[in-house]
DNA sequence: ACCCAGGGTCATA
DNA sequence: TATGACCATGGG
């Protein structure tokens, strides 16, 4: 997968214009981004951030804290951010990864290929996750990709949008410096355009990102 | 009553 | 490699 230099600064720089700095991601620890990245899979962020108030509210924002959580109380917390027996063994399985491999602090010390790996070897955590994690609480360069990203890579013309996630993340590398701070504006602003309903905006009248958008068309 | 949201796992072909 | 079932809440 090849994208243009030219064309992905371009629509970064569009979007950055129009949508301003995003501030992501939004926690207060590295650990928090861990588990916003998990409670984030297939749902809303607002279903997100009441799971996590709920966790605060058993002071259970910290590996110690989720760790004190039975499997009942810990699913009840997450209930809002939907499939929640799933997204409990998940948690569970972060949070014996972080305590079997030392702890947050000495992971920063790996390679972010090292790290990549494993995360990936952890149940629950997928390629997407990984990179997010990798990226917003580990502070690594990686580029990720998601759905509203396959889109817009197809409303744009650069691809189909159903190739492999590693070939799009490798096409995004390749096009774009290797710069964590842009990585990270970059995929939370193709997220933020892809939350805006057709017409909203200037930008959103080319195109939206949503599924059944009226407006395939270039932004470019 | 549907569709969708910042996915991943597991079974199957 | 690729598709489909499944998980399940909350907002539009």
């Amino acid at each position: 997968m090849r994208i243009e230099k030219s064309a992905a600064r371009g629509v970064f720089e569009r979007l950055y214009g129009h949508y301003g700095p995003q501030a992501w991601w939004p926690a207060n620890s590295v650990f928090e981004v861990m588990l916003g990245a998990v409670l984030i899979q297939n749902t809303a962020w607002r279903n997100v951030e009441h799971a996590l108030a709920n966790l605060k509210q058993h002071s259970a924002l910290s590996l110690r804290g989720v760790d004190r959580l039975s499997d009942a109380v810990l699913a009840r917390c997450l209930r809002p951010s939907g499939c929640f027996n799933v997204k409990t063994r998940r948690v569970r399985a972060l949070c014996e990864w972080l305590r079997t491999s030392g702890g947050i602090k000495r992971l920063q010390r790996d390679e972010t290929e090292q790290l990549r790996a494993d995360l990936l070897a952890v149940h629950g955590i997928g390629r997407e996750t990984a990179d997010a994690i990798l990226l917003y609480g580990l502070q690594r360069p990686v580029f990720v990709i998601d759905t509203y990203t396959r889109r817009l890579l197809r409303r744009l013309g650069w691809g189909q949008g159903n190739e492999p996630y590693e070939a799009l993340r490798n096409g995004f590398e390749k096009a774009l410096p290797t710069n964590v701070q842009m990585y990270n504006e970059y995929h939370a602003l193709i997220v933020a355009h892809g939350k805006q309903h057709c017409r909203s905006t200037p930008l959103c009248k080319a195109c939206c990102l949503r599924p059944r958008c009226k407006y395939p068309a270039s932004l470019a």
